[in-house]
DNA sequence: CCGCCATAGGTAGACACGCTACATGTAGCC
DNA sequence: GGCTACATGTAGCGTGTCTACCTATGGCGG
């Protein structure tokens, strides 16, 4: 997958995977990868910086823990992180009609 | 529609309006907004130089017209650039499946 | 006992590429 | 004469993702 295809769908990505339940960074990149079949590889230098932009922005809130000596921090959905998540998913399903309408127009029936 | 969300995808959509025809620059803009209901409206500095990255790298060629006193450069797909847009076809559909499956996931039950 | 891997979190800097703003010129209409 | 639509193009900015690197623990194999 080419890299920066991404490219302004990860919020709404690191927002899904928090919707209904928290998780921390570690365990964010491997439900990416998981709930993708695999095809998401997000390097950690990608998504930790992108998850304290997140709470820089109100969307997110972290917490931190220890597990089996490993600290953790966990992040969840704030009210404003549930009602982006909303926003992002409308704002796909809006892209993904408008480049399907073109990509999905063919090689034009050459005017059979 | 976000800006950036494009990227990437860009070169994609210039190709998939010249699938089986040849159009000038400004016609390609008319075209995308057009085949995407109005969503896509690129800006002229968007798309010219894009046509020219896709030029020299072998995916287009351009030639040269007057119509009605005005010169227009129009484009087509080479045979590269015909292989590519199938490349960059596939690669939009696993792209989406990835995120559908993701933001698809949706809440998650609950651990029902 | 030492080294390595998986787990876990993080920063700094580079880079790609679409966007804004600007520049140029013709044709047609009022 | 000036405005809008048509038509092409460049320079420079912004910004978000990636690469590469650093730190640290626990457990495993040798």
């Amino acid at each position: 997958m080419k890299a920066d295809a991404l490219r302004g769908h990860l919020d709404a990505l690191l927002l899904a995977v928090l919707d209904g339940r928290q998780l921390h960074g570690y365990a964010i990149i491997e439900a990416l990868q998981a709930r993708s079949g695999g095809a998401l590889d997000l390097p950690t230098g990608t998504v930790y910086p992108a998850l304290r932009r997140l709470e820089r922005g109100g969307l997110l809130v972290s917490e931190w823990s220890t597990v089996g000596g490993r600290k953790r921090r966990t992040y969840r959905l704030t009210p404003a992180g549930t009602r982006a998540l909303a926003t992002e998913r409308s704002a796909w399903r809006e892209f993904t009609a408008a480049i399907d309408g073109i990509l999905g127009g063919g090689p034009w029936p050459t005017q059979a």
